[in-house]
DNA sequence: CAGTATAGTAAACAATTGTTCACTTTGTCA
DNA sequence: TGACAAAGTGAACAATTGTTTACTATACTG
């Protein structure tokens, strides 16, 4: 078994179960008959700087979820780029604070002007204030719906309007309350 | 200490560590003597499914990632909506092959028509071939690019073209070669 | 070929793991 | 108030952890 079918495999191993094998689980996994020659090989990954040790356990770094992030495209080959800096996950570059975040299914297609189309997942974060201009899940008039928040200079209102000229801006007849704002947007292809 | 913030610490130490606390530990994170309290609270854990023993050894399930995911909004309060699968996670949702998948920075706006935009990043498969119709990574004629893979039913012959009114299409002079396919799209907002 | 680094075997090790037992404290509710 | 469940203490436990040592097989290099 070669080296990369190995490293590889822990990281399957890691996908498939949330954690890093032990070097038991690890013999088996490679085919190997000592842990000795496991403990060479974590140590070798150590020094690449592939896993670390917290407290004395072993866990992945960032570099071990690596997936190459490359820059411009127009200046040549892309693989070759130089803003390839490593990347530690989607959900972490997406996602800042679990904790007060949900996900939203878009339906509609009031938003299609900024690329927020039907289908799409929003990332929203749970928020009662909002600044002009951001994305918000907000209720005007006790229907939820998902908007751009306006300020009307002359009147001196928060509204909501679409960002698709099919569509009218929301003035709120009562109330406009804000729960939450748009993080992020993610678009799955077929 | 309250329940919720237990649970809370140890998902945020498995933010950072990227592994679950031992028993141990967690008598420091939450400021607990015995490892038998631990014990209970941990075993009350895996009976609520939010973690479970694989070979032994603790591992979060999906529902210890789990962030709502809901439905429509347009049907009354979102929270509430009924399409409240539990959620594994953004990677394990966009990226489905990490071994030949990597991150490209759009720059540019011939796409957006489709909703990628300058900034956004996409995640592409490397793949030699593709479905007409589908966004590809692209070098056409030595350069790079990245449009959409189209077919002139007249010539027999494929071509790019961009999503936006402003570029014409693009066709090869000497040759087309797909590199890979865009998956998916993910945008962050300010 | 010889020489040497690399990779794997086997056994022994302290340290730490999660679990169990018996008991005490705290909180809750009738 | 008393009774009972829930939550925590403390100690002991076998099992498994990662590490070390000494030795062997394999592969590579000049």
């Amino acid at each position: 078994m070669g080296e990369i079918d190995r490293l590889g495999s822990i990281k399957k191993f890691y996908r498939q179960h949330k954690r890093l094998p032990s070097y038991s689980e690890m013999l088996k996994l490679f085919g190997i008959a000592s842990k000795n020659a496991i403990f060479k090989i974590v140590s070798k990954w150590v020094e690449e700087g592939l896993i670390k040790k917290t407290g004395g356990k072993f866990a992945p770094t960032s570099r071990f979820f690596a997936i190459p992030l490359l820059g411009s495209i127009r200046a040549g080959f892309p693989i070759l780029a130089e803003e390839n800096r490593d990347y530690v996950s989607l959900d972490d570059y997406l996602i800042e604070d679990p904790q007060s975040s949900f996900l939203l299914k878009v339906n509609g297609d009031s938003l299609e002007g900024i690329g927020i189309f039907e289908g799409d997942i929003v990332i929203i974060e749970r928020k009662k204030e909002a600044r002009i201009g951001s994305v918000v899940l907000a209720q005007i008039d006790k229907e939820w719906t998902l908007k751009i928040l306006r300020k009307d200079r002359i009147q001196r209102l928060n509204y909501l309007s679409a960002a698709n000229p099919k569509y009218p801006s929301f003035y709120p007849k009562e109330e406009l309350q804000i729960f939450g704002i748009v993080k992020a947007v993610v678009r799955k292809f077929n």
